[in-house]
DNA sequence: AACGGAACGCTAGCGCTGCTAGGATTGCTG
DNA sequence: CAGCAATCCTAGCAGCGCTAGCGTTCCGTT
């Protein structure tokens, strides 16, 4: 009774400690480092058990990615509640936006740029995701205009992301980032 | 004499064979069916015989990149001088961008997300993307008000950059995607 | 014209990847 | 206590990018 009880419990534990650890050392070193070997070292077992909690490596990132937009709705939000006026908000959320990014490059990848077997634009999207989106939605409501709010929140959105990933990739230079980021803001404040 | 001619040029003629096989291969099938075999077979040479033209598959990669860099110059460019008004210019350009990108995912990729071994943000730009950038430059020209102009193409180009890879990972719902376009034009237009 | 040497392209193989089949061990159940 | 079921490990597969080392072919020189 109480058995069964104690092994899922520990098997839930496992699954976290797998998640985390694929975390950590995505963080660390970058998902290139991150092979089921070493994962499967972290946690102290053999590389098959991996294959009993997930499908597959995509389906590990996929769980990291998940935790990843609960970090950043709350993120959102926290910029967004602090912020002095409507249109403070705008920029104090982008802000907020490229710093989770910055911060955490691994996990922003396999949020936005890697994992591609999570439910995005269905009616699946994971709450947190969704959470994130209504954030940065609420936060460009008073500057969106007579444009679709989904469809200017989407573009704006997209805006953060190519900077984002632009820059971090290189092809932006390091200085003139606040710049962009501004003129970006201004662009959508108007 | 003419022996060693003859010999650079079937040099030269199999290091273009294969960046056409790269790129075919990629535009057909993805980079992840690239391969240093399969692009040998291609070229029916044995997959050393890759190394002794190329660093390594990255530097293929590039290579491709920077044919593509070529093409999407010419693009840009293309559809700014046949635009009605510096105004409509802005529009045109942004859907030649978008275009490209959507026809030819896998080398958009190879300039823009993977291979990170070219100059960029340096002295020693590929001469066709600092073109591509200032054929952009240019368009923005008139609508760029008091902003820096480079800092102002660069946060346009990001906007761009962000639509095309969250539509093609399936971040952005594929109906959508002229309004976000229109969104974005539009902001960066005012 | 014959030879020494360099350039060339091949076969074979290294260490790594994600993933899986099959068996051994463990622990619960009747 | 016997039998069964779940669990986890060892071993291995096919494929990856890349390279060492050998055999051949062709060139320049005596």
């Amino acid at each position: 009774m109480s058995t069964q009880g104690r092994r899922e419990r520990e098997r839930a534990e496992r699954e976290r400690d797998i998640v985390t650890a694929a975390r950590d050392l995505a963080l660390a070193e970058g998902w290139e480092a991150v092979t089921t070997r070493r994962l499967a070292a972290e946690i102290e077992y053999s590389q098959p058990v991996l294959y009993s909690h997930f499908k597959g490596k995509d389906a590990i990132m996929a769980a990291v990615a998940v935790e990843g937009f609960a970090e950043l709705a709350n993120a959102l939000a926290a910029a967004r509640a602090s912020a002095a006026s409507p249109r403070q908000a705008v920029a104090d959320v982008a802000a907020a936006y490229v710093a989770f990014a910055e911060q955490r490059p691994a996990i922003y990848d396999a949020m936005f740029t890697l994992a591609v077997d999570l439910p995005f634009a269905t009616q699946e999207v994971p709450p947190d995701l969704a959470r994130g989106f209504a954030e940065l939605a609420e936060t460009v409501r008073p500057v969106a205009g007579n444009d679709d709010l989904e469809t200017f929140t989407e573009t704006f959105w997209s805006g953060l992301h190519g900077l984002v990933t632009l820059m971090r990739s290189g092809r932006l230079r390091r200085p003139g980032h606040d710049h962009r980021l501004a003129v970006l803001v201004d662009r959508f404040s108007r």
